[in-house]
DNA sequence: GATGAATGAGACTTCATTCAT
DNA sequence: TATGAATGAAGTCTCATTCAT
């Protein structure tokens, strides 16, 4: 249908005025990604919208999938390098703490751009075009798996990757409800404690197995 | 945008040649939907691939739309019924079983159709006009926070219906992304071992606080 | 288009249903032509509308034409039939009150069946097909030429046809009007005074032509 | 049923190129309305005959009723400009002509575009979506009152509102009757004379009431 | 570069009509 | 005879994209 090539940007705006259509642009878009959706998306409305003509918007952009995909892009590439910054902060943390930073720099980043970040996961389709939202999520978790493999002996999960992939997509379940939830529904104070409690006792070597129970009891 | 009412089937079919028409219809819509996507989807194509005229799929549905919502409807209430059942099963299980238990029928709901599920996940903008995908899990949430509450002397969790959300949403975002998944990529086996582990010290009234712990310190 | 044999009924009703399908079909007819208008009336509806199996409308009616004109057909003879018999009692009166009486008499078949004069002229083309909408008109049209042929003594008018002409086609276009104007938005009292006298005026001997004042001058 | 707002075109066009595509449109529109009547109007054949994209045509009316809409308004618009015009030469005329000179100013303008006109009121449903066609009648009922109101002590009709709605709409019954006549099958110039008649003692102060014709009697 | 008029494939949808039951 | 499911031609209209100015 439409390959990676046809994802990319025409041209690279050079000129100030350029960077500022292409500015208006991708504004455009996600305004009206918002109010009419990704299917009720086209691109004469978006240029009506960024206030340029059609033509222009077809000089830096091959298709309307290209405009969301630098969308994409963008907010993935914005948040990743938070995230990254973040992790490194955490090398000399005790794990304990380490489960509570996660969650709560995930939430954090979720709420840099909590209306962009509900209307690329609202709307989008989660195909191949746009994995992009999805790779995101990989190179996090990526990350955490690193982490934990660094932190073996700290913690009780044995595989890093398994662990991983069951905090950071469990967490990414979590999160996305909050962001779909009306204002107010939940006390997202509490859920913010469970999510920690839950990182927590997930990746403490303190158990809740039965047999470790039986040493207790 | 798209009013409740325009989701809503024209007629019942009463004849048995109406039934099978609308079988043959939602029937090429799951398959056109897995072939080329939502967007790309349209009534032409679904009633030719259902080898029925454009004319008698406008007698039953009045937009596309409206044949991919009898789709998510329909696999809903099904999903819902099945973990219903099981939960009525688990009433005098152990709560380590249950968190078990829990995780292994959201699986096993999962696997019964898993392509509709993948299809219908990654296919569909999250917007209220597929609100019963999000539904069944908002049911969900109903039935396992009730679980929760009648067991609340056993659980460690305070409030039944924010477990409940982490449990739900948490489970959700992990089956999604294996959902997703290429085959072999990751190992299930170990997966819902883990998953099952993190649920079951969750709802684990023995703890890994820092407090708990400093009682075995 | 449509030829005149395809506006004739397909078959007469025989037993008591049928006719009373027949009845249903022309009300539900005349109320969705109201409703909705001529351009947007269909089969279906007028079938749906008067509780009979679209099979059903087809075994009486070819088309739609032919519902709408058999409406009309109806109309037209009925009106006619009450015209020319007033004509008849007419035959005794003086000529200023057969012109008062053309004039009542035509107020007074339009308002026999206001609505559905109003329905016909409103939303029907002038067009051959619906010919007997102005065909009454014609007819009524010889009856007044004939009528004023035989009292061409005291009336002034020299052509008897042109003369029926002015008055038939003159009086119509202002009952049209007043059919289509706001209620009270014309003082319709007034407004037949008026009529009446600008149609004596017309037909009487006396005359307001500068020669013939100049005989009272 | 029908907005205001749908009737209304889209966008002006600004350029040469655009004016003559809109004037192609609404030539085609013309000629089509005669040629298949305006039920069997459709876009495909307008742009087709106008030798323009279909997607031009929508560029510029969002749909048939807008087209044939802008055609009644062109009409009326330069109608009522003439007419108006020929008022104001009318302001120095003694009433006996002025009914003659509206008269033959009527039918002259009808006779200005004779198929247009006829077209249109032979085509087009009498609804409010066309009320402009009735509007210029009605822009031209106030002209007609005015001049009878200033024009009050010449005449005789007390009312000049019910004077000139009587003479406005009845000259129109004749004059659209005229119009849809087979040529030849009524004689126009005696026609003229006798509504200019009628119109002229429809007005005089001279008249033929029973009651003054006894004061000569 | 920028503009916006023009294009036309193709989607959506209706509805008159038929015909098997 | 009545029913109503099915048909599909044909109309409406959109929108991504091009290209002359």
């Amino acid at each position: 249908m439409s390959d990676e090539q046809e994802m990319v940007p025409r041209k690279k705006p050079r000129q100030r005025r350029a960077q500022e259509t292409v500015e208006a642009l991708l504004t455009a878009t996600a305004q009206l990604l918002d109010e009419e959706g990704y299917e009720q998306l086209n691109t004469n409305q978006i240029a009506r919208r960024a206030g340029v003509s059609i033509g222009s918007l077809y000089q830096y952009y091959p298709n309307k999938e290209a405009l969301v995909f630098a969308l994409v892009e963008r907010l993935a590439d914005r948040q990743y390098a938070i995230v990254k910054e973040k992790f490194a902060e955490m090398v000399e943390l005790p794990v304990e703490e380490v489960a509570r930073e996660i969650v709560v720099a995930l939430l954090e980043i979720r709420q840099l751009e909590p209306e962009l970040n509900r209307l690329l996961s609202e709307q989008l389709p989660r195909t191949a075009q746009f994995g992009k939202l999805r790779s995101w999520l990989e190179r996090l978790h990526g990350l955490v798996s690193a982490e934990l493999r660094r932190r073996h002996q700290e913690i009780r999960p044995p595989a890093p990757e398994i662990a991983a992939y069951v905090i950071v997509y469990g967490m990414h379940g979590i999160i996305e409800q909050m962001g779909m939830d009306k204002e107010g529904e939940v006390d997202h104070g509490q859920l913010v404690r469970e999510v920690s409690e839950m990182m927590t006792r997930y990746l403490s070597k303190h158990s809740s197995d039965d047999e470790t129970n039986a040493m207790f009891g």
